[in-house]
RNA sequence: UCCUCGGUAGCUCAAUGGCAGAGCGGGUGGCUGUUAACCACUAGGUUGCAAGUUCAAAUCUUGCCCGGGGAGCCA
């Protein structure tokens, strides 16, 4: 028979004469001719209970179970005659899979988020980073619902690649070659003896390539993995990490900051209708305000200014900042805190950056100082995504990558999308594990991904 | 990488130069349609590692390792 999923026997409408569930036990208590087990499969935040009774064949074996032992129950769905749950299993059988001894980690209690990070190959099996897991699928899936809905191609772009693609951060390197033993050409390593004949690192944006994509089938996207090898040790930061990347053809920044807006919403709304178990869970434990925070973001306009208009606003703020704020420079954390959490208490996009501080690929303004970039700032998390419209025109995109140092011949395929049928177009990067933070409460980004890797830290 | 705080039982923490403790978890027994069950008893320690100061160090000093928070780099 096949089991049956916790998560429908407890919307059941009615007692069932036979089910079938497969779960690990989340806890035990004994009766005097009984027992109350609590069995959670992983299909929803909440357990099942099942009493198993001294005529049970193995009845002796059923009273050694301990948290986190994995077991199959075969019996009755009924109304549970206790308070607290509406059904509960009367069991017929109990085959018993694997056992956790006393050594088992995770006790009924609740655990630290520093502790459960040492054990990351158990903490999906407590009630917080089930819940953290179930919605990052459902947010997963959410990204490409949007996508689909809005006449988007969902694109693959590579993981390795030959070039620095936007100078952005450190990559990591990716070699065939026995690094004990590296073949040199005049003091050099040789890379004819490489894989690809020439250095080859792992990717810290699609972006390049979605750009070509784009001119191809109008609205595309990507969505993987994306590396940097920085050696950031923040509560934001993870040397692996998720990017969402669409990229529009015939697309203005206005355009652009309004799709952005959009998507945010609709993700945030997803996770309010589809996930609206688990996230009792984080309101309850995590963030008292959360729910407030989410349905606002979903509810209310984004604030949009330009950075200029945010220059003027922190000059005049009258708060005295750690790092000082003149035209030109970059918007630190706090500046950017500042604006979004205290003067205007919302989501905000701030566009139009001074092109010193931008990327080549922005597009330049008619005021010849500033590029279309746009970031958006969410309360808590900071920046969540940051996107621009690119430079379409040949001669000034050539231009930005020779001011930036940047060889032109390792751009070569980019710089011909611009030498043929060349249009406006523009896109953005959403940190997907940032989007979980935001959804969840979770202040640590270490604690929205499965097996996080950070500096010094890959294990599992 | 920098600043800052911390590391004591399986977990969460106390012990501020003088006998290393509690709650939870584990084990044993009892009780009960229970539900973070309850009651009793019980086991459990290289106080992160190394050196130093002292009659005496979990406690003070130095170095190293690991973790949290903040910052930079960024999504």
């Amino acid at each position: 028979m096949n089991r049956n999923k916790i998560a429908s026997l407890l919307a059941s409408i009615n007692p069932i004469d036979f089910v079938c569930i497969s779960g690990w036990v989340r806890t035990r208590r004994d009766a005097k001719t009984f027992s109350f087990m609590e069995i959670n499969d992983g299909s929803c935040r909440s357990n099942i209970q099942v009493i198993a009774d001294d005529t049970l064949k193995n009845y002796e074996a059923v009273k050694k179970l301990s948290t986190g032992s994995a077991v199959t129950v075969f019996g009755v769905l009924r109304e549970s005659p206790g308070k607290g749950q509406r059904w509960e299993i009367e069991a017929s059988a109990i085959e018993i899979h694997g056992l956790a001894p006393d050594s088992f980690p995770l006790q009924k209690k609740r655990h630290s988020d520093e502790f459960l990070r040492e054990i990351c190959h158990l903490r999906p099996r407590t009630n917080k980073y089930g819940a953290v897991f179930r919605i990052r699928s459902a947010l997963s899936s959410a990204v490409h619902q949007f996508f689909k809905d809005h006449g988007f191609f969902y694109i693959h772009t590579p993981i390795l690649t030959g070039s620095d693609c936007e100078g952005a951060g450190q990559l990591f390197r990716v070699t065939s070659m026995d690094m004990e033993n590296l073949p040199k050409i005049s003091g050099e390593t040789d890379y004819q003896f490489d894989f690809f004949k020439k250095p080859a690192f792992l990717t810290v944006s699609g972006q390049l390539e979605a750009e070509m994509l784009a001119l191809a089938l109008g609205d595309v996207y990507t969505f993987g993995p994306t590396f940097r090898a920085e050696n950031s040790n923040t509560s934001r930061h993870m040397a692996e990490f998720w990017m969402v990347e669409p990229e529009m053809a015939f697309c203005d920044l206005d355009q652009n900051m309004a799709h952005a807006e959009s998507f945010i919403r609709y993700l945030v709304n997803r996770a309010l209708t589809h996930c609206a178990d688990d996230l009792e869970l984080f309101s309850a434990y995590v963030d008292k305000t959360l729910l407030t925070t989410l349905n606002k973001i979903a509810s209310s306009n984004f604030i949009r200014l330009t950075y200029t208009e945010a220059i003027d606003i922190l000059k005049n703020s009258n708060k005295i900042f750690q790092y000082d704020i003149d035209w030109g420079s970059d918007l630190q954390t706090e500046h950017e805190r500042y604006l979004c959490e205290d003067h205007f208490n919302g989501p905000l996009i701030i566009y139009n950056y001074p092109a010193s501080i931008k990327p080549f690929y922005m597009r330049v303004n008619d005021d010849e100082k500033t590029v279309g970039a746009m970031d958006v700032i969410v309360p808590r998390i900071g920046e969540i995504i940051g996107g621009s419209r690119r430079e379409d025109r040949f001669d000034v995109l050539s231009e930005r990558m020779a001011e930036a140092g940047l060889k032109q011949d390792d751009y070569w395929w980019y710089l011909e999308s611009r030498r043929y049928g060349s249009v406006p177009h523009s896109g953005y990067g959403l940190g997907f594990d940032r989007l979980i933070m935001l959804i969840t409460g979770i202040t640590n980004i270490r604690d929205v991904i499965p097996f996080p890797r950070t500096p010094g830290n890959i294990e599992f």
